[in-house]
DNA sequence: CCTTATGCCTGAATGC
DNA sequence: TGCATTCAGGCATAAG
């Protein structure tokens, strides 16, 4: 499920591909895709439109194009964006082909919950579900200080807090696990308990579990793949997401599996606390 | 402020 | 083996 590192690495292998590049069709296979009143409008709007950049902000691509339209594409659960410089037969689950002048960009969604919106880039600041984003944790601004002080004051549980992307942007089930292992710190831990050593630790934690994630080209645990239809490699690193019931690769005691905050959630009862 | 539930979806995994 | 149920989960929205 497309998280932050999944999400930087299409922008990545999606920017060489299409920069520059100009749409000079669209096939819309599912409207749903593009949702309500876009329905009717969306092949006017994006139809000879060039793709200027790609950026990335949370979980979420924005695909600046030019005359003032930006796309803003979500993958959710099983969402792709995968380019093919021949045309090609669309894989199933296919809802929306862009064809460029040099090259072809697929989006494809088996679950159906990812979108691509046209929006006036002008809107984009105001746009509801970004304007309300946390701070990306990648960003230099993102200090330990600035995770402290999102997190005072909430005797939420960490795991939560950690998913609720208006406290930090780009984090989902995988990452948020994987973080807290790392940090050495319960998912039932009321978030503002942690000691200011604690908050380093995971701090340091999320950092470095979505580097490492970016330098694997993402997490395949089942359904992601890049622009290029490739698969990722952070899967072979994971320490808990997904071994729930299997013993921990630190100490070996068996990993706990349990829903929290809604979502299930792994962790090591002997090296977290 | 908070938490929990629901809907959106399909396919894999599990239960009987 | 086959059919029915559960589960996976990001996010918007509603309800408690």
């Amino acid at each position: 499920m497309p998280e932050l590192p999944e999400v930087e690495t299409i922008r990545r292998t999606l920017a060489g591909h299409v920069t520059g590049k100009r749409i000079i069709d669209i096939d819309l296979l599912w409207p749903g895709a593009v949702r309500g009143w876009q329905e009717h409008n969306f092949r006017d709007i994006v139809k000879g439109r060039q793709i200027e950049e790609i950026e990335r902000r949370a979980k979420y691509l924005l695909i600046r194009l030019d005359q003032g339209w930006t796309l803003i594409a979500h993958m959710r659960m099983t969402g792709r964006l995968l380019y093919f410089l021949q045309a090609t037969p669309p894989e199933r689950h296919t809802h929306l082909i862009m064809t460029l002048d040099h090259g072809h960009l697929h989006f494809a969604d088996q679950r159906k919950f990812g979108r691509i919106l046209a929006i006036p880039t002008k809107e984009i600041p105001i746009w509801p579900s970004l304007a309300i984003l946390g701070p990306e944790p990648l960003a230099a601004e993102f200090t330990v200080d600035v995770l402290a002080e999102r997190l005072t004051g909430k005797k939420t549980n960490l795991k939560a807090k950690l998913l609720d992307q208006t406290v930090l942007a780009g984090l989902g089930n995988i990452y948020a696990d994987e973080s807290m292992f790392r940090a050495g710190l319960l998912p039932e831990r009321p978030a503002n308990s942690l000691t200011s050593e604690e908050m380093r630790r995971l701090h340091q934690a999320i950092q470095a579990v979505l580097r490492a994630g970016i330098e694997s080209m993402g997490t395949s645990f089942r359904d992601y793949r890049d622009a290029n239809g490739e698969k990722g490699s952070f899967q072979e690193f994971l320490q808990v997401y997904g071994r729930g019931d299997q013993p921990c690769r630190r100490c070996g005691q068996h990993l706990e599996k349990q829903k929290i905050a809604g979502r299930t959630t792994v962790f090591c009862r002997h090296c977290q606390h």
